[in-house]
DNA sequence: CGTTGTGTTGACCGTCCGGTCAATGGACAT
DNA sequence: ATGTCCATTGACCGGACGGTCAACACAACG
C-alpha cells in the first residue's frame, strides 16, 4: 500500500528530497495548485527524474498523506488512561500546538485534503483515525464519569483541541496579520492561552 | 473595486447564477482545480457566456472574495462594548457558529484562500480585518480591565472563536467520519459545547 | 420591415501540464 | 575494455483548460 523502500543510497536520498519538495509545493499550492514542474525545480531534480522514483504526481501525493496520518495521530495516542487526566489532555494540546508549529507543512497539507472532502484519505479519516478518536473519547468519559474531569462532549473536545493547534498553521497567514507586531509571540502566547482554556474547561 | 453592477434583469439573475456556482466549484476545488467548465455545467450556462458576465475565472474569483469579506466580518462587527461582555462573547460564538452551518461554502472558500496565504485578500487581511480585530480587542481589553471577563489574550481569545466555529465548516468532512452515526446532531451539541467552553474561559 | 443593442454559443487557439521515450551518463564488477 | 545496471534528461506527445471570435438569436423600437 505504502511506496516500495529505498533499496540504494540514492534512491534513499532522491526520494527524500523529492517528497520533501513535495511537501512543500503540495502544502503551498494544493494538489491541483502545484505542478511536477515546481515540484522538480524545488528538489533541484529533472521532472523525467521524479517519475523515474515516483509513478505519477498522484503517487507523491499518496506518499506524503500516507506517512503523514501516522505522525499526525502520533501525540494523541499517546494519551493515555493510566495518567493524570487533566495532565493527559493538556500534555496532548502541548504536544499537538507542538506540531503546528514544528510541522506547518504537514498541517496544511492535510487540511487541504479534509478542505477538499479528502478524496484521497476517506478511508483511512473513516477508519483508522475515527477509531482512534473513538477509543480515546471512551477514556475520556470514563475520567468523566469518575468526576475527574468536567463533563463535556468528548468528541467535541478533541475536535476543539485540533481546531485550536491547527489554527497558527493552516491560517498563519492570518494569525500574523492580526497580531503584527506580536507576530513572532504567536506560539508562545498561543500556548498560554491554550492552557488557561483547557484548564478551566476541564476543572471538575 | 468591485464587480460594477448588473443594469438588467438578465444580467442581474446571470452574474448571480454565475457567482453561486462559482462558489460552489471553488469551494470544493480550490482556485486551480476549479474550472470554467465546471462552474458553467453548475450555472448552466456555456462558458463563453460566463466570460461575457465576468472578464476572466480570476475576475469571479475576486467577486467572490470580495463580497465574501463583509459578511464574514459582520458577526464580529455586531459585538457591541455597551452590551454584557459574556453575552456579547458567547452572541458573537453563536452568530459564527450559525454562520458555518449555513454557509459552509464560504467558510471552505475562505479558508481555502487563507490556507495558500491568501494570494488575493493580502491587502483586506493585513487591513480591514487586521483592524476591525484591533478595535474589538481594545474592547475585550476593556472589559478585562474591569474584571468583567477573565483577563486572556484578547487576540488569542478571537482566534479560538474563530478556529472553533470555522472547523465545522472546513472540516465537516472528518467530523462527519469521527461523529460518525451522530453526525447529523454536529450543530446542536457543538453549539452547548461552545457555549460551556466560552462560558468558563471567560468567568471572572 | 430594418436597425440596433443585448445575449448566446460552437468552433477554435495557444499554453500549460502530466507523462513517455529514446538516448546518454556513470558506477562497478569481471 | 566491456558489459551491466542504475540514474538522468532533452525532446516530445496528447489532453485539458482559459480565453477569443465570428456568427447567430432575439427583443425593442422606429
Amino acid at each position: 500500500m505504502t511506496t516500495a523502500r529505498p533499496r540504494t543510497r540514492i534512491q534513499a536520498r532522491n526520494q527524500e528530497t523529492i517528497l520533501d519538495a513535495a511537501l512543500e509545493v503540495f502544502s503551498a499550492q494544493g494538489f491541483r495548485g502545484a505542478t511536477l514542474d515546481q515540484i522538480a525545480e524545488v528538489a533541484g531534480l529533472s521532472k523525467p527524474n521524479l517519475l523515474y522514483y515516483f509513478p505519477s504526481k498522484e503517487a507523491i501525493h499518496t506518499a506524503l498523506l500516507t506517512n503523514l496520518l501516522d505522525t499526525w495521530l502520533d501525540p494523541l495516542r499517546e494519551m493515555d488512561a493510566a495518567g493524570d487526566p487533566v495532565d493527559e489532555v493538556l500534555a496532548y494540546v502541548r504536544r499537538k500546538l507542538q506540531m503546528s508549529r514544528d510541522f506547518p507543512r504537514e498541517s496544511r497539507l492535510f487540511a487541504n485534503e479534509i478542505l477538499q472532502g479528502a478524496p484521497r484519505m476517506r478511508a483511512a479519516i473513516e477508519g483508522e483515525l475515527a477509531e482512534l478518536v473513538e477509543d480515546k473519547a471512551r477514556i475520556l468519559r470514563i475520567w468523566m464519569d469518575q468526576g475527574r474531569i468536567a463533563r463535556v462532549h468528548p468528541k467535541h473536545l478533541i475536535f476543539s483541541i485540533w481546531a485550536l493547534t491547527q489554527h497558527y498553521a493552516d491560517f498563519d497567514m492570518q494569525v500574523r496579520a492580526v497580531l503584527r507586531d506580536e507576530a513572532d509571540d504567536a506560539f508562545p502566547a498561543a500556548g498560554e492561552f491554550l492552557e488557561t482554556l483547557f484548564r478551566k474547561l476541564l476543572a471538575p
